[in-house]
DNA sequence: TCTGGAAGTTACAGACCGGTAACACCCTAG
DNA sequence: CTAGGGTGTTACCGGTCTGTAACTTCCAGA
């Protein structure tokens, strides 16, 4: 399991990877924090040293999420400089292949339903990296030269988003097995009317 | 508040519409049992009697849930009466109507989320009531005579969901605020295309 | 070799959790 | 009037939760 994380980093490291593991598998109430210090090898105190509070290492795995996803993203650029149209076929593939991944919704959409204080730190975290990921869209869009970039983004959001909680509530076998049908076609007509 | 549900009312029926509210509000994992009685007006005892534990008692919220929304269902019959196609009209006006209710998400989806373990019992009701409700939209789209009625429902039913998740994560003026022109513009593109 | 800091260990505090036992009460149906 | 079921009250059980205190061990760097 997270053994190999567990084998040879800083217990700082582990704690943090460990804990992403487990709230995203078992939820954020679900998993207590000697639950994740016991995986990750290690003991509550050391994770006390290294984060002041749950919430803090909370708003630390989402973080790390967020990183995780820019990079991703980064990806898209890398493997096909310039061509905006490519990376936006490339983030329908890759969020394809995230439904099939396992029956998990997103963590920060999951996280958002769990935490629900308004004033809870996490939160703010989220919002952040939800408004990135729309920019990042946005801009593919707009650089695939979609008239409509901001409308068609939003909705391929909307549909992956609602695909993701699809997965979780009926299962894989549900709506979502149609989302690159679905995302293929409105990116089709949505470049058939470029100068709406 | 919840007084009018606690003035005149069976203990159980009081127990039941508090722990509705407050699950939504709160989350499940995030309201206990003596928050739930004490708001209801009575004690945990009470609830015991007529639940035989927790998790019943979500079972019975999420169900109530769903006879509340299969009666919304039936208030679009009653409201145009064989006309299928005002019906899906009509259920994209509630759809936005629901997601400027507040900003908390799906309760099922919610639950959903939070309750990971493969084989609770809530997971059993949440996906019949999901499956029951697109039906319910597979319906309406073949009897307003659209030909891809199926791909139809299944659009219309992962962009709600991810509406009602965005609203949750960034807000109600993020890309939520676009979902009544998409759908109504999915509406037009698939009738469009009838014969298909 | 010595030292200082990071990490591990044990025990605990205080709160909350779901769930139960025992008993007093009240109100209605007969 | 009386009997009985539904309800309220109090106290409790065992477990788990976040977070802390005090102490020991280990290991790298000077």
């Amino acid at each position: 399991m997270t053994d190999g994380v567990v084998e040879r980093s800083r217990p700082r490291d582990r704690i943090l990877e460990t804990a992403r593991d487990m709230f995203h598998k078992h939820g954020i109430k679900g998993v207590g924090v000697d639950a994740i210090t016991e995986a990750a090898g290690t003991n509550k105190m050391t994770l006390y040293r290294h984060f002041e509070s749950k919430d803090e290492l909370i708003v630390e795995c989402l973080r790390a999420n967020a990183a995780k996803a820019g990079a991703m993203w980064d990806a898209f650029e890398a493997e096909f400089p310039g061509d905006k149209l490519a990376q936006l076929h490339a983030w329908v593939r890759k969020a394809a292949a995230m439904l099939n991944a396992d029956g998990r919704g997103c963590d920060m959409a999951n996280a958002a339903a769990e935490l629900t204080e308004p004033d809870h730190p996490a939160r703010l975290v989220i919002k952040e990296l939800k408004e990135a990921q729309r920019e990042r869209l946005v801009a593919l869009c707009r650089g695939a030269g979609i008239g409509q970039a901001e409308l068609l983004a939003d909705t391929l959001s909307l549909l992956f988003e609602g695909a993701r909680v699809s997965v979780q509530t009926v299962g894989a076998e549900g709506p979502s097995t149609q989302f690159v049908r679905m995302a293929e076609g409105l990116i089709v007509s949505f470049r058939g009317t470029a100068a709406g």
